[in-house]
DNA sequence: TATCAGTTTAGAACGATTCTAATGTATTGA
DNA sequence: TCAATACATTAGAATCGTTCTAAACTGATA
């Protein structure tokens, strides 16, 4: 992501100081999850304040412009992912930690949906015990 | 269950008025999926007001005997599950309704869990979309 | 039936998230 | 260039599900 302004120019997005300090370590190239508060963390260290309202304020608007997935597989935070293609995930509760699975896998012996509705996606979670 | 009362014993649990009521509505041979919330709403319909802190008290004290399973799969509630057996769902975020998967399904494909971690296990949640 | 550990309860506290409303800034068009 | 304006940032308040507290109550036991 060499002009992270035009990135979020070219999405609609105004490339404020605090966007682009934000965007610039999201989109590094390496995928990450994130939440609010590891994010907070992560910019305090890098020395860039940033308010809690306007870190909330930038995942929702850049999960609106698809460029970050929301993962809500905890009833205590929600997690954005910079990978936003269709993915599964090791979880360690342990360490708050998501871990990508990448890899064609497959689900067999699914039954049939309910009558009226429709598949959307299918999320596989594999919980680490340590 | 004939004999909450009995159950609740062998469970190690007391077998107070507000749990007989809970158990007699929980385990009466229906699986469910409650929340804190709508367990409170059937009980109020039922003319059987338990206060929020003890219906928080009685989920948590029945999951802790095994007796629930906690479903931890949106970040702004928690379903206790009354199928305790390993099991997947449908979900429909519309709806906020969980489905019972009891079929055997596969997931094939896995790739090796990290260093030093071991599966625990393996959830899928099947989303719909309407 | 007295004792007491365990239970229930209302309401306070908590923590993640959202909202509010005042202030600041990027954009734009004259 | 530079106001005018729309959009963005912010501190702090509000919200809401959940947990905690501490006082009143009750089931189990002898
Ligand atoms: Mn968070
Ligand atoms: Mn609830
Ligand atoms: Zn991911
Ligand atoms: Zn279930």
């Amino acid at each position: 992501m060499k002009d992270i302004k035009h990135f979020l120019r070219q999405n609609s997005l105004r490339p404020t100081k605090q966007r682009v300090i934000i965007a610039n370590y999201l989109f590094d190239g390496v995928n990450k999850h994130v939440t609010a508060e590891t994010l907070s963390n992560k910019l305090l260290k890098m020395k860039a304040g940033i308010s809690l309202a306007t870190i909330y304020n930038t995942l929702h608007d850049f999960y609106e412009k698809g460029l970050l997935k929301k993962l809500m597989i905890n009833s205590e935070r929600v997690y954005f992912d910079t990978n936003t293609e269709h993915h599964h995930h090791f979880y360690s509760k342990k360490d708050q930690k998501l871990i990508d699975i990448n890899v064609d896998m497959k689900v067999s012996g699914l039954p049939k949906p309910p009558k009226n509705k429709k598949i959307n996606k299918i999320e596989v979670l594999v919980h680490l015990d340590n």
